[in-house]
DNA sequence: CGATTCTTTGAAAACAGTCAATCTGTGTGG
DNA sequence: CCACACAGATTGACTGTTTTCAAAGAATCG
């Protein structure tokens, strides 16, 4: 597991044996069974995590009691809520496992900490800050200017790796369809 | 102009008179005109924006032809491209003044060095990055589970101060609705 | 004041959602 | 190992919402 991280951000800086001796002992494994949750609605969030194995969601429910998925997280990416975090406030969201997942927990003291004492190490984490941003960027445009079916072969075409991993009716959710709408869509396509 | 602009930044840390000499020198204030462009589809961007004043909208033209805004951005808060900016990719957006405006331009490089050279403004810039990343959030959240009517409800809600300044038509592209649509919903609640 | 653009209104069409029924696949217990 | 139950996925008919198109009314700008 801690192997996947140490490979994951190799190859995006280079850290001395040094600093991972610091890194090390500030990181919990965590393992989570399908349909675990990482996260639940209220709690407020105390850590950095990475998906080392395993696939996760982060999703909201609204007044009408429908749940509307945010986010789907694969192995090496980040997951969490960075707004509950900063400002220490209840998170609006749930964040459960998908399939049977391995995550690496750092609490925020030990983060900011590790932030501190190796520079290298601060400037990747504002990376990709910078490229969580982007990401939501391009969600909100898929969002706002795509037709269900665009929607759909957007992702498709974006995500290969997850759209054959999530059930459907969670892809629905992703995309704001229903899982019928999605249902006819994929009919349609393979029909043309 | 650039008053705004320390005003802004001293509401949220405490800068000396030396480091204000540092930053200084390094702005620069662009006067817009209504319709001007500061950013055209293409190109590089390679500044931080502070809107000191007036009012703008970044929005993409999808192969349709059809403009959807991303975000409106009025005085005291940023705007320009950071993905562009960050990666040095030519912007897939368009930035224009709805209003007459004037922004604080600082230059990337210069920008890096201020933040070399003053800890607390790029402590600030990193919360300023975390505060744009849950505003996005939000934005997803409305964009997937808002009908109509509850999008402009909820931006009305959200944002009566840009609400009523922009015109309508841009209001309807950024809810991602038709104009005859937003004007219909606007009937049936004063109707109520 | 005239021209242009923006907004509103109404009718028809397209799109996606709802509901109910059926089909499919998976896992469990007998 | 089979039968059954259960959840998820699909299908079809119907409903409701939003878009499209066209035209009229209102506002803005030179």
């Amino acid at each position: 597991m801690f192997i996947t991280f140490k490979k994951y951000i190799s190859e995006k800086t280079v850290l001395s044996d040094r600093d991972w001796a610091i890194i090390k002992p500030l990181c919990i494994i965590k393992k989570l069974r399908k349909q675990q949750y990482l996260l639940q609605e209220g709690e407020i969030w105390k850590y950095h995590a990475f998906v080392c194995e395993g696939c996760l969601r982060r999703y909201s429910i609204d007044e009408k009691g429908i749940e509307h998925i945010i986010q789907f997280v694969i192995e090496n990416w980040w997951a969490g809520d960075r707004e509950s975090l900063a400002n220490e406030t209840p998170s609006r969201y749930n964040i459960d496992a998908i399939e049977n997942s391995a995550v690496l927990l750092i609490r925020k003291d030990n983060f900011d900490i590790i932030c501190k004492k190796i520079p290298e190490f601060n400037e990747l984490m504002n990376t990709i800050l910078q490229r969580s941003l982007n990401a939501s960027q391009l969600r909100i445009e898929a969002a706002i200017s795509f037709t269900a079916e665009e929607k759909y072969l957007h992702f498709i075409k974006s995500f290969p790796n997850i759209a054959n991993r999530v059930p459907r009716r969670m892809l629905a959710s992703y995309l704001s369809i229903t899982p019928e709408t999605l249902s006819k869509i994929k009919n349609q396509i393979t029909k043309k």
